[in-house]
DNA sequence: CCTTGACTCTCCCCTTACTGGATAGGTTAC
DNA sequence: GTAACCTATCCAGTAAGGGGAGAGTCAAGG
């Protein structure tokens, strides 16, 4: 029999988590003094604890240790329950991978010193829910009247939002249809859509949509004028490439805070692409 | 100004998590009501939100975060920071694949169906320190002739202990030295090892030495009688295999619970094989 | 027999980054 | 006016122990 903390040394375990593990059912000593409640454990428990680390050691939570210890451990049940915990520690090792690799990006574009955009715009991933949203479609001949074709396009979903006694709720969003290199030759095709609550119907120059979902987008905020927005677009995209994931639908632009004719130094703009790995 | 809700939206983060970024210090709100305490955001704190959140992403912690927000963020001391997470993360990949690993071989093993040492023979990884002891080695001609060998030996090693003057205390530890193939062949190499308190010389049989300490063993428990220590050994030499480490040092075992003449099916010996990886 | 130092006991608080619940007060729409 | 919803604070809990306080135990030396 030994003390805990002859035991302790033996196992190179420490006495509260000897403590810790009788409290939690998982390693009772072979003996407890009734008078001074002093624990004394058998060599023989060696092999328990053993057995107690290295499914620990395999990433098992104490609880499900004690499960399998106590309610009779079924070479069956451990099967099963390692399978699962294989694909669990497969998933966090590509987390893990994931954060290494956004560090690493981080470390190298700061020795290319391109330490400027980078603290400014911080990409992060989530995901979006659909929106329903009313929305003009339209076309802008060139990124010079973009920004008319917008305010136009927004006039017109506004407008028939509060003409059919819609209200409108949130902010304005901007969906970018058709980047691709080939087809923008003929102009931008871009959407100006709105939230609302109460009945709207399509029109002529509106529809009424549900913009998807994505579980993953890559977000960045710009703070100012639309004419730097280059710089936003340039940060986010970059990460997106150094980061290994590739654009996969349209990207939207979020008007957070915009008042027309506003100062434009108090625009704030998020920036959403939907992106997927490799 | 959104209230706390419409910025939970927004920003896809839980009202409760804003709430404690607020009490953290990491993102007050823009502004708070004086009377009913409602936080009210402005939609540039975003972009405090979303660097915190690329932070998090990155693996730091919330206070280094704030830390680094508030006391001024010069990027070379996120630079310096960064550079030590790197390591961290790395450290914790190769953790994880070998945790990974650990379950892949476990799970492999059963397939073959050679669970039955499996669940007996639980194998561990931890540290050993060095141990000053008394040690009287010897060759034993063959396995045959081992145990009473190793009688001998530990009767040399007591008896010059108890002789000078010395205290045993501890239990009994054989070290197998010289187990490469090509040298075996004149005999097993062993040393019977005793801890002992007090002062004790060198005699012509015996030495006061000290068993190193390694960084990492692999151990496990054997219970019962020596004549089948060998499926212990199997087990352990097999998994040190698949796991992908190598022997880097004579292998000790440790009589936790021995009488000589008594029981043997009460025996408890450590088995412990100092390893490296790859 | 007494003391001293080393051990051990229980109990409580602390850690991270939140989540959930209880209860009370505020805002808004019908 | 009231119901539904939102917000506030406070308390408790998570996993796996670590740290320390205060009190009791044990073994050895004098």
């Amino acid at each position: 029999m030994f003390k805990i903390g002859d035991f302790s040394k033996l196992s190179m375990v420490s006495v509260k988590t000897l403590r810790f593990y009788d409290e939690a059912g998982l390693l009772k000593p072979a003996q407890v003094d009734k008078f001074t409640g002093y624990r004394y454990y058998s060599a023989q428990q060696l092999a328990r604890l053993n057995c107690i680390l290295a499914l620990k050691d395999m990433g098992l939570s104490l609880e499900q240790i004690a499960a399998l210890l106590n309610k009779g451990l079924s070479p069956t049940d451990l099967h099963a329950m390692l399978r699962l915990k294989q694909v669990e520690l497969e998933a966090q090792l590509a987390e893990g991978r994931a954060r290494l690799e956004r560090v690493t990006v981080w470390l190298n574009q700061f020795e290319q010193e391109e330490l400027s955009n980078m603290n400014e715009y911080s990409v992060i991933i989530k995901p979006v829910a659909t929106i329903r949203v009313n929305e003009a479609r339209g076309v802008a001949p060139d990124w010079e009247r973009l920004g008319l074709t917008l305010n136009k396009l927004f006039d017109e979903t506004c407008d028939q939002i509060t003409k059919q006694g819609g209200q409108l709720v949130g902010s304005g969003i901007t969906v970018y249809y058709d980047q691709s290199p080939d087809t923008n030759s003929d102009g931008l095709e871009v959407g100006a859509c709105m939230s609302f609550t109460g009945q709207v119907q399509d029109s002529t120059t509106t529809k009424v949509i549900e913009l998807p979902a994505f579980p993953t987008i890559a977000s960045t905020i710009h703070n100012g004028t639309f004419a730097n927005m280059h710089l936003a677009y340039q940060a986010i995209l970059k990460w997106i490439e150094a980061n290994g994931y590739r654009v996969s639908g349209p990207n939207r632009e979020l008007n957070l805070e915009y008042q027309r004719d506003g100062d434009q130094n108090k625009y704030v703009t998020e920036i959403q692409f939907p992106i997927e790995k490799v």
